[in-house]
DNA sequence: TTTTGTGAATTGCTTCACAGCA
DNA sequence: TGCTGTGAAGCAATTCACAAAA
């Protein structure tokens, strides 16, 4: 099937955004998409999108382009996201609760099904999202891992306490941490780490300001 | 001064993550820093921090390290945050206003000093974060943008309007954008953006979860 | 000794260009 | 003709390794 070995990393970052399109695509009844259009809308080389897509086997027809229908499901197969992964989110302050109440995570295969904070005026506050979910303590994590076998996190919390509460979810059996707190969590390999640092975003675009005008 | 010709882009993201962690360090006391110890912290080798450093000058003393003070002035000049920054946000939704409460944008140079949205419901209303601001609706953003001489936004609206209000924004004159719609905005190529997709992040830990087990 | 700054070597990623298929 | 898949070429980024400085 594929030559799964080595690939680029960028490349899967990419891929996420293939799928993104071709669910827009597929909205919209186009039933076939060649590379050129693809990047076309997202600012990529129809080249590049025919490598990335090669890594994983061949999709395409000469002369036809990608069948969206089927492309989309072979994509999520790919990325994991064709049965719908159990989430956890640890943090249930602003950013916390912004991010459960966000409609829109099931429909790309993930479930946020367990809230998890330490102040004692949140635990046993039920929030509704998607679904209702009551706030439990980190205590309860080990239990509650392992009960819907969960293996991707949210961290949602203040920057000085995420080390620790990475170390919680990691020892609880979680193995992907999405990381929102500005600190580099220091783990080992075998858990993958994805960190948004809203300051660093900001960061980049002052400097890219910079280098046009004063 | 600094060869400023072609830095990579990579390097001006990592820059942001030596400040982060430099101002940890000066928190904490401490005068100097090896570009190893520096590297240690973050997962980077020191080589790559000393390259990344010199495609802006000269910082470091040999035999000493890196003067953490200092060095943290100049990276914050060299990324346009020495001065602070008034910042708009668009979207007055769970996200938007967790993106306004949340303290600690303007340590990092960071203001948002006006939020719009369409919403007849949330027009006018008052939003308390680092300082009170009122909603607005877009029409004013013309007026806003000029007299607050705001160059940076931050858009946080459902994807389905995104790109319609990534065009008023530009017009208005904001020139690099913070888009947390899960879309791919088309602009022209004077205006900068930067891209957070929670899904995308996520779709990269199932994928990497993928690879080591089933 | 310790540590920087940097050319050289290396690795990794992207683009090119074209054979092959519809 | 239109389009994919892919080796080869080109470009970009990282690591190596060492002279120079404190």
């Amino acid at each position: 099937m594929a030559k799964t070995d080595h690939v680029p990393l960028p490349a899967v970052r990419r891929l996420s955004l293939y799928l993104r399109q071709l669910e827009v695509l597929h909205a919209g009844d186009h039933q076939t998409v060649s590379s050129k259009q693809l990047g076309a809308a997202l600012g990529i080389s129809d080249a590049q999108i025919r490598k990335d897509l090669a890594y994983f086997g061949q999709f395409g027809h000469p002369g036809i382009g990608y069948r969206v229908p089927e492309l989309i499901l072979r994509v999520r197969r790919i990325l994991g996201t064709d049965k719908t992964s159990n989430v956890l989110l640890v943090g249930a302050g602003n950013l916390g609760r912004a991010l459960f109440s966000f409609r829109g995570f099931s429909k790309k295969g993930f479930e946020i099904v367990a809230i998890f904070d330490n102040n004692p005026e949140k635990v046993g506050r039920v929030l509704d999202g998607p679904t209702k979910v009551t706030i439990q303590p980190t205590a309860e994590m080990d239990a509650t891992v392992r009960d819907h076998a969960i293996r991707l996190g949210i961290l949602a919390v203040p920057g000085p306490v995420a080390q620790a509460v990475a170390d919680e979810m990691v020892s609880a059996g979680i193995r992907a941490l999405l990381n929102f707190a500005p600190v580099t969590l220091q783990v080992g390999k075998e858990v993958a780490v994805s960190s948004v640092d809203l300051a660093v975003h900001l960061e980049q675009l002052s400097f890219q300001l910079g280098c046009v005008s004063g």
